[in-house]
This record gives C-alpha cells, structure tokens and sequence, in this order.
DNA sequence: ATGGCGCCTTGATTTCGATCAAGCGTCCGG
DNA sequence: CCGGACGCTTGATCGAAATCAAGGCGCCAT
C-alpha cells in the first residue's frame, strides 16, 4: 500500500508542484512544507475518509482520481466533488470532515499536519493566495454543475461529463483539441450517476443513445472516442462557442 | 436612486462591517478601503450585471437580495448564489463577469475599484484571509444546494428552501429558533422555482402542499409561519440532528 | 471449468414533475 | 372606473427519468 513512495518524496520533483497549493511558493517556504508532509496512499475503491470523521490534516492529491460525496439517511448520494491530482482536500480551521472522500482509483495524496499548516497560512501569504485561488476555481466548477444538475436533461448532462472530462484531459497533456481524440472515463456508471443526479441505468441509456446517434464512439466500457468536439458540445447545451472564461 | 447614502458613508458604522470581505481589516486598513469605495443603488427586478460584461469593480451587498444566475440559449435560467446583506460580487483577477446579478429588492452596495482592491489584496492579508474564508463558506452552501438539486424530491427541496432561509434570518436576529418564527420569503415563485431547478407551478404546488399538511401556515404569498421547527426539518430529508457544521 | 461477483445493458412499467391551459386577486396607470 | 400586467394557484395531460426486473460479459478465486 505505501510502495514506491520514494520517488515522490522531494517537492520540486513533485509532478503537482506546479499546481497544487504549494504552486508558489519560493524554495525557503517548499523547505517549511516538506518538514511537515506525509504521504499516504489508498486503494481503487477505498473510503479515505468518512462524513463526521476528525480531521487532523490537510492534503493534496498527488496520484490518482478520487470523490466527494454526500449520502442521505435512506441511500440517496450525491457527488459534490471530483478531486484530480493537484486538488485539495480539507479546509484549515475545519475539525470534522462534513464529505465522504473515496478513492475511485488507486490514490496517492501528500498530507500535511493541519495545526503546522494553518499557521504556514498565516506565515506565508502564497499559500492562502493559491488557496484562495483554488477555492474559486473550484467555486465556478460547482455553479456550472449546478446549472447542470439543476436545468439539464440527462442526455445534455452525459454530454456535459464526457466534454469536462475531455477538457481536462487535454489541459493536463496540452494536446490540442482538434481532431479525433479518445478520453479514459475515470467512474463507473454509478459513479456517473452520483454526478449528473441520475440513475445508473439512465447513464447506461444515455451513452448507449449517444453511440447510436454517433456522437461518441466506445472501446470497452471506459473508453470514448469523440469523433467531432464540436459536435458533442452542441449535445451539452452549453453555449455553442465555449469560449474559456477567464 | 442614490438617495439616503449620507448615512452609511463610513465604514466604522457600516451595518456589515464585522460580516463582509472588510470584516477582519484594522483601523488603517478600512482607511485605505474607505478611499477606493462608493456605493451603488439598484431597484427591484434591475439587472445589475450582464453574464459577458467587462467588471471594473468588486461590491459587497450592503442592503437587499440578489442573485447569480445562469441561462441557457433556450431561456432556462438557474440561480446558482443567492446574495444577503455582506456578500461578496466579483473575482480577483477576473475581467468578465459569468453570472447575471439581478436585484431582487431595492439593493445597495459598496463597491471597490478593481485594480486597487487587487493591490490591497497583496499587501493587507487580512482582506484576503477573510476572502477565502467566505469563497470556503460558499463553497459549503453551493456543495449542499448540489444535493438539493441533484437529489432531493420537489416537496424536500421547497422545505429545504424555507428551512434555508429561516435559518439565515435567525443568525442575522441572533434570535433563538425555538418554538415558532416567521420568515418573510424574499423570492417570487419563480426565483424560487430558478434557485430550486423546479417550474413556478411545481414550487406553487408544494408551498400549498406544505400548507395542507399543517407543516407551514401562510399569512400572504411570501410570509411562511412554521409552527415548528422539528417538522419543518424532518421534510427536507436533511440528517435529522441538524447539527450545526463546525 | 465453474460458480459467483462486479459492472453494465436493455426492456417494461410507473411516477413525479413539466407542460399546457384557465382563472383569481391586487396593484397601478389611464 | 376600467383595463391590463403581474404574481400566484389549480386542473388536465404528457413525458422523461425512475423503478422494477432480467440477463450478459469479463474476471477472479475456488
């Protein structure tokens, strides 16, 4: 479980380090959180961490893809986050954890003592600026998903996931978007389900219809091919430009 | 328009002073905000800013409700921030607005130079500090709104609603929920239909519903008498205890 | 090899909320 | 005083997604 971790174990050849909330911190200020970071690793499938849990510390996600989620007493569970390498969990000041965490793949994360770091924040300012950065992003992501949620049909919805997911791929290798490219899906249809706020059997439904219409194209399961971007964001119902906000 | 200002020109006896982005700046602190500040009135129903639109300012919401909206080319539209009396509008480092901002009452607020703010944003950490707690906050509501609106029944989501609002209208009196309160709702049916991912005539349906059942009295359209608290809650499908997140 | 399990697909039916439609009360301006 | 706009309610019908149900495929462990 915690194999090959002396690899990671030095921040500057940290493969998040230029995103992550250490993003901008200066040599001096990576030394302060290298003397405070542990890594710890989960396995595909695996709760991290429990809605209610204590939380002693704050962590970024170095390897793998996992979730926040939300479940209510009879069943019902809704995905409130998707956590990608570079992505933080946890807020300072905070004791108990109001989200399940679940690793969705094999994960590595890079934790840090919260009480240590609650002060860094207050010691070095670019952590709190990229925290604060961060936490719009992330603010963004979810009122587009609540539109999503909120407004979108479950083809538009299925659309949306497989365009966001193709997105960010193509960001994280700077591939250019053109053309034919294929995308990994990193969740099960019920994952898929707890995003979009469907059934599972809807998701199923839905890419099948996508398929048949041949707006994607599958290999596998997982895999999807997407013959034309631009057509697959015409089914999101998005604005057809899709201009990058800035 | 801009009528009564006079009254609210300093920020030493602004009614949102210990709440908003200013909350945890000292004495010179609020002097430098105080000379890049003016306040702006909007009248009920206005649109106070275009999704699209060049912002040179960032506000906070002095007096009266507005809201973040989204619409799609069709004209659905989904509120995705509802904006209370020291709430936060506009991004650091962002030059286009998203969201449309509407006033939904007569609204005030105070407004700071973009380009300034930024500059104080890196030499008061104060101002900043205070920003992420607040972007961390919303972030919170906006991941239990993803619930509402991704799982909850039409009849959960109107009481979660009310629940929403009576629980901010409480904080803000500091008056104790116990027994039974009043809320004054601040939104049309059809804000609450676009906050809720509902139809006007689905929200309509279930306020009557409510009614019916004895969970809700109503005194007019919008003022919402709840008899008791417990029941109220146990029809949002919220997590009985209601324990307040730390 | 075989049985079981996890993940997925597809079909039949039901249901909740959307849509279409009509009408009510209040406020406001002519 | 009247007409109309606005916000809201209620009824009838429709439809998209949920639910209920069955079965397929790939994989692992016995």
């Amino acid at each position: 479980m915690t194999e090959t971790l002396v690899e990671l174990s030095d921040c500057v050849d940290c493969p998040i380090r230029h995103r992550a909330v250490c993003a901008r911190c200066e040599t001096d200020e990576l030394d302060h959180l290298e003397s405070i970071k542990y890594y710890r690793s989960y396995s595909a499938g695996q709760t991290m961490i429990w809605a209610g849990d204590r939380m002693d510390f704050v962590a970024s996600v170095v390897k793998g893809v996992a979730t926040l989620s939300q479940t209510m007493e009879d069943g019902r569970t809704q995905m409130v986050g998707l956590l990608l390498p570079s992505d933080f969990i946890g807020r300072p000041g905070r004791e108990i954890a109001p989200y399940n965490v679940t690793a969705i793949s094999d994960v590595t994360v890079c934790c840090f003592r919260k009480r240590p770091f609650e002060n860094l924040l207050v010691t070095t300012p670019h952590i709190g600026q990229r925290l604060l950065e961060m936490a719009l992003d992330e603010l963004d992501a979810a009122r587009e998903w609540m539109l999503l949620l909120g407004r979108k049909t479950a083809r538009e919805k299925i659309a949306s996931l497989i365009a966001i997911i193709a997105r960010r791929d193509s960001e994280l290798k700077a591939a250019l978007p053109s053309g034919q490219l294929s995308v990994e899906l990193p969740l099960t249809r019920e994952a898929m389900a707890d995003y979009l706020g469907l059934t599972l059997e809807t998701v199923s439904r839905q890419v099948s219809a996508l398929k048949k219409d041949g707006i994607i194209q599958l290999e596998g399961k997982r895999k999807v091919i997407i013959p034309s971007l631009e057509t697959l964001l015409e089914e999101t119902g998005d604005d057809t430009d899709g201009g990058p906000l800035i």
